[in-house]
DNA sequence: AGAGTAACCAAGCAAGCGCTAGTGTAAATG
DNA sequence: CATTTACACTAGCGCTTGCTTGGTTACTCT
């Protein structure tokens, strides 16, 4: 059992996790189910985690950072206009939520399942993430690109991006990038 | 145990589970607690439902059919123009969202624990209430108050608003009727 | 070669799970 | 008055749960 742990051993294990959480959520996903998945038996999962929470907060610390670190990218290589970085923002949330999707669908749906010390702690790391949005909608604020509360704002914006899990097929005829785009373009009428 | 029964006790007991199932999740609330809640002994619930299935089952009906009939009501009695009539659809979506707050947050996140038979049975009830939002979205894209497509933007819309039983507290100094119009203003910015 | 360690397994415990069976009782119904 | 109905109880069955224990295998490093 390692404390820190981040081989590639736990990374696929953790990979494997996130997917049958997805598939079955925490509560039902038994640790038979887990180990079956790894192609081990139940016992010598716990060589890995600690115990079962801990597997959750690896799949959601895990998602997190790579939304973290899409974000960032995202934001040092656009434009520096307050619209090319709104939609930069909206491209890298829709980006990561896709790619690394059963990662974030754990980390919308399962949150409330972490016990509270890991709860503290990735609540940090989410918290970094929100500033970067927050930061972008007060810069399209100040510059008259869209009108309302700052959180609020934000928080509708969100809302809207987060929900996408529930019913966008990322392998249909819309990207990623063009439905990021028209959630933009929605709440941003007068540039076209 | 009645097969279809909206008797006022089968009634309060909903209400209780659906408390209890938003507090602990569907999952981890067992037949104890929940009778527990509701003062009787745990074969004593079996009476009343069927088995935990039916009292999922049951939540959800009674939150969905609720905002059925509040939409309705408001439709009826609001404007009849495009923007009158989006905004009672928002103020409505919110209204019962946070009067029967735990029945939706049921309804939201514990959708998929519904066996396949209940949630085609609801599945309707769901439709029926999005069709509603739809048609309006349509009369305000026809009347030019709003642009993109149909489905993207009601999705967005309901994303956004559905999303805010994550964050907003309706005894906060904004009213639920004060967010709704906010969102409205958001994706209509030239009617002010 | 020998020591150390990471990764695994078989077996199973204690607790908790949904649900059933059978019974008691007070109020409604014929 | 006799019977049914609604609602509650006690007791516990059969099963699954997360996790532990004690031991084995295979690889790496000195």
């Amino acid at each position: 059992m390692n404390v820190m742990n981040a081989s590639p051993r736990r990374k696929e294990l953790t990979r494997l996790a996130a997917q049958l959480f997805v598939q079955e959520g925490f509560d039902r996903t038994t640790v038979r189910m887990l180990a079956q998945e790894m192609g081990i038996k139940s016992g010598s999962l716990f060589h890995h985690f600690k115990d079962k929470q801990e597997i959750l907060a690896a799949v959601i610390e895990e998602g997190t950072q790579n939304a973290l670190m899409i974000a960032r990218k995202a934001l040092e290589q656009c434009d520096a206009d307050p619209e090319g970085r709104l939609r930069a923002m909206a491209r890298a949330h829709l980006e990561t939520l896709f790619t690394d999707r059963n990662a974030h669908v754990v980390a919308l749906f399962e949150w409330r399942r972490l016990d509270p010390a890991a709860s503290a702690h990735l609540s940090h790391l989410r918290d970094a993430y929100e500033a970067l949005w927050v930061a972008v909608i007060d810069d399209a604020l100040a510059a008259g690109l869209i009108h309302g509360d700052r959180f609020l704002v934000s928080r509708f914006v969100l809302g809207a991006l987060n929900w996408t899990v529930r019913w966008y097929d990322p392998n249909g005829p819309r990207s990623p990038d063009e439905l990021a785009d028209e959630l933009v373009a929605m709440i941003m009428p007068n540039a076209v």
